[in-house]
DNA sequence: AAGTGAATTGAAAGCGGTTTCAATTTTCAT
DNA sequence: ATGAAAATTGAAACCGCTTTCAATTCACTT
């Protein structure tokens, strides 16, 4: 239960004063090496750290950097999130930054933007998941609060968009993804995306219409599908292909959950994986989810959501620590990786 | 680019002291109600909102939990944790507590701890993960510093554990899953664990063991496995299990993710499962990977580590708002909830 | 009108550091 | 030995708030 040992104390035990202590232990060049190591010896005996809270008050920042997260009515929480934080929190504890996670519910995440903007608790903050004309968007500029976001948001007014971002470029990917399918000789193609209120899913819809299009295969609107990002969510929208007269010979889809429920439901159907219905997914490259060797069981888009975070965090340390610099983005591609689950189909021309 | 407005500015501002501008935004009864509404009213066109740091400073506290996540070498971090954070966040901004989440390399580890101690960043911390006599929690014995552990760590030396513990039942909920595997009759059981350097799954193994000798059930040492609960790890362990000549009828796992990955594997081989082959795995019920209707599918130990998230925090905001209560600790039973992955065994007596 | 107690208000200290600026000590050329 | 320049140290102000304690104002009684 030993009380914190403050620098008043510290320095009263070494004679010296709360100055040169202070500056000792901030290794200022004009403190002699011989008093430097005894203040540091000090330290160490009295176990003295600085108390954060003092400094950040004299610095006027919290060093610290929020992460808002809205806890959906089911209270669930995206899993991918997991990763993005881990990615983002290694680039901020490297630079000295500390992460402020919170947790609330839709009605009061606004409001909890203002305080802990005004508070002074955050100096910046990750936005994640953005809608088109996102309303935090507008409000953060309002509170004159540096952000960076992760994704884009579609802005209806001519509005230019003043803040850093970082993208994966989902349209691209699908346009890649929904052509190679279309090479291999898949005509009828179901699409399953995610929740249609985010701009990556519009922007993923986008691309499969316009490449589908632009090939002259068919799009068959009750082959459209939006939902959840999970296996049961994918399980259910198989079913119901599955269970129709005629069924796609492919599936893209918009994440590995999806997938695996898809081929949950291809099994109980009696339909091969990558021979009966190709399957191409969207993977974010979960931890935990890939084989450490062979070919991958889904053929996929990849893009590590880890080093999203790693590197749209350092976006906003830019932003935070050089307010005036240029505005940086950063549009990442995703790679189409070959796995076991697409084959040729009915269309196919060697 | 409003500069913040402090409560200096603000009292200049309506032409009273600091002193009363405080205690009226604090609500104190001795502040005339029109003053307070004039100081509300002024505090809100002014958009003023305390500095959360010079509070801090002058309580004393942090009003701040940590959690420190090791990033494992391969930078993979465990999805569950999403869950569990989610639940504990919750209840931190309930209580006014922010969370502090800190990612960092395993060697970095106890130096965290240390310095998120020192510094005072934090009032206490929770642990997840425990292994068998932890250093972490001896080091926060020392450092003399709340915290709660998610799990128990078993000490070898007769250290009574004086600091709140928050636990599912994994021997009770494994010994009633494993009975129950013998009861429909399967005999040829293996088990596939978590890393067995983790607490949890220490007891976990022990309850299928034991439960096994109890009924007088074969124990083959080459159907015990322990590794990953990941899909792949799952999917590796049963192509294992399915290569060889004799092949066990159940197979008790540790995580959903495992249990996709064996399911995966048993149609590689032509098994149907529930019938085949059985399945039961642990399921921390993750947000996502549920079907909202009908019978699940797997047969599952169900524990939500969401609410375990949940309750913990509040055992971890007793104990630093009330450091002499008497310790208290919270043993969660797990639900077996019947899927459509398990079914009668060769052995059954109807 | 004076005196009393209650209700309001404010000056100043303090939380634990950093930093400015002045004071003191040391070094070294003369 | 002496003085100027350089190196080292420290007193005090400050960051933005809360709270103690004293001062002021107010409402009433006599």
């Amino acid at each position: 239960m030993n009380k914190k040992t403050s620098l008043k104390e510290l320095a009263e035990y070494l004679g010296l004063s709360q100055t040169t202590v202070s500056r000792g232990l901030a290794d200022y060049p004009e403190v002699t090496e011989r008093t430097k190591n005894r203040i540091r010896e000090a330290a160490k005996t009295l176990n003295y750290a600085p108390s954060s809270t003092a400094q950040k008050l004299v610095h006027g920042k919290s060093l610290t950097i929020g992460h808002v997260i809205r806890l959906s009515d089911h209270l669930t929480i995206n899993p991918f999130y997991a990763d993005f934080i881990a990615g983002a929190g290694e680039t901020y504890s490297r630079a000295g930054y500390d992460m402020l996670i919170s947790m609330v519910a839709p009605a009061k995440e606004m409001q909890t933007y203002r305080d802990l903007a005004n508070s002074q608790k955050v100096d910046g903050f990750i936005l994640s998941e953005p809608v088109p004309d996102d309303p935090r968007i507008a409000l953060l500029l309002e509170l004159a609060i540096p952000f960076a976001l992760h994704g884009r948001s579609h802005a209806t007014s001519k509005a230019e968009h003043n803040y850093n971002w970082l993208d994966v470029n989902n349209k691209g990917g699908f346009e890649i993804a929904t052509a190679y399918l279309l090479e291999q000789g898949h005509r009828d193609i179901a699409f399953v995306n995610g929740l249609e209120i985010f701009d990556f899913a519009l922007r993923r819809k986008e691309a499969f219409l316009q490449t589908m299009q632009k090939h002259k295969a068919p799009i068959r609107p009750d082959w459209l599908f939006s939902g959840d990002m999970s296996e049961p969510a994918g399980f259910e929208v198989a079913q119901t292909l599955l269970s129709a007269k005629d069924t796609p010979t492919a599936i893209l889809c918009s994440s590995v959950f999806q997938a695996m429920g898809i081929q949950r439901a291809l099994h109980l159907h009696d339909k091969i994986l990558g021979k009966d219905v190709s399957i191409i997914c969207w993977d974010d490259c979960l931890s935990g989810f890939h084989e450490s060797t062979g070919l991958p069981q889904f053929t996929s888009m990849q893009s590590s959501i880890f080093e999203a975070g790693a590197k749209i965090a350092h976006l906003l340390l830019g932003k935070i620590e050089n307010p005036n610099e240029a505005l940086s983005t950063n549009l990442l591609e995703a790679q189409l990786v070959i796995g076991q689950s697409t084959g040729k189909g009915p269309f196919f021309k060697g």
